[in-house]
Formats: C-alpha cells, structure tokens, sequence
DNA sequence: GAATTGATTCAGTCACAATTGAAACGTACC
DNA sequence: GGTACGTTTCAATTGTGACTGAATCAATTC
C-alpha cells in the first residue's frame, strides 16, 4: 500500500516534530526561516528539508523579501488538514 | 526530535494508510478483525501490528466476542484527532 | 484432548524518511 | 568585483517503521 492520496500526504507532512511546530507557528503569523529557526533548534539545511516537504504539501506558500524568505501557512491548510482526518471523510460520506 | 508528545502520537498513527482506513471504517460502525480484513486486503498479522499502534495510541478499544475480537472508535477519538492538528494547537492558544 | 479457526506475538529483513556535511544559489553591502 | 548573509540543493549515511514468516495464544467444535 504506498498510496499517496491527499489524506496520506497532509498527515504524513504533520506528523513530524519539526514539521507540526512549523505549522503551529505559522497558523499564528507568516515568519521567515530565520524566524522559524529560532523556535526550531535545528541546522539551516535541515530546516529548509523540512520546509519543503510542507511546500510540496500545498500547507505553506513563500514569498521572497529582500535576502529573506517569508513563509506563511497556505489560505486552505486549515481546512484541508481537517478535511483529511479519517473521521472527517466518514462524516463527508455521511453527510 | 524524537519527542512522542499526544500530537506525534496520533498523527503518526492517523499517516499509514492501512491505520486510515481501519479509522475511517471504524468511525462507521465497530468490526471484528475479520471484517476489517476484507476492507485491507494485507497478512493477518500485518493488520494486527497495525490495529497494536492504534489500540497503543488510545484510537481505539476491543472488546472480544467468542473467537473473534471487535474494534471501536474509541469515545474520544475524534476529538483528540481534531486536537492533534498544528493550528487547533493555536487556536487553543489564542482562545 | 485433538483439531480448527481467529487473532496476536516474535525475530529478522527491507525500504524509505530523517539527518549530516559540503557545495551552490540569490541578494545585499563595501 | 569581492565578500557576507540567508537559504536551498546535493550526495551520502543513519535510523526507524513497515513488512515477512514462523510460532503462539485463546476460544470453539468434535
């Protein structure tokens, strides 16, 4: 079973440490990594890793400024990490 | 980062998507064992390692009935599911 | 109590994600 | 142009979780 639905993908993005502290962060307000690096105690390379695994997720959109680069939850994560729950397509099934 | 906080916990048991699918058929209705099978067509014993990080992430309970053992969603499975996400953290935060 | 069925446990293998170190990129400053 | 800074990419290693096969347990039937 290697599927790679949508579900799969958000979840597999949240369940990690650094990933989820990312997200919490950013649900608060958009940051830039050197930002993020400070609430994650972890090297740059590796941070950046991370990053672009919630990128290639469609939770988190960037924007360059200056030498930094902002990164912001996407509009619809909130909704899509709800909507991927396994309790939330039963409701939808449901529904 | 090896921290096993509630979080961790559940997402990493929610991103498989042998465990997704047993959760979103729970949410249903309880099954036994066998049933569920039907629905995940892998080795009995593969299922059954998977239903022990369920049962070890409190997801969901057993009960057993003759031969055969049924799962349920646990009571407050879908809300600890919906408390795991990164951005209910911080709406909890800002609330 | 032997045999059958449903389910779990165990020891070992394999695949892939997380991590590391070094290099490369883009932008600003001198 | 050269340098410094923030960030990303790359190749290689490590670690962990998913999977396999055999053995075990618990309950039923004969």
């Amino acid at each position: 079973m290697p599927e790679a639905t949508e579900p799969m993908v958000l979840l597999q993005a949240m369940a990690d440490p650094v990933r989820w502290t990312v997200l919490a962060t950013l649900a608060g307000a958009p940051r830039c990594v050197c930002k993020l690096q400070e609430q994650v105690p972890i090297a740059g390379n590796l941070l950046s890793y991370h990053l672009k695994v919630l990128r290639e997720a469609g939770l988190v959109t960037t924007s360059r400024r200056g030498r930094w680069v902002d990164y912001a939850l996407a509009p619809d994560a909130a909704e899509r990490m709800r909507a991927a729950l396994p309790d939330a397509a039963m409701a939808a099934v449901n529904a």
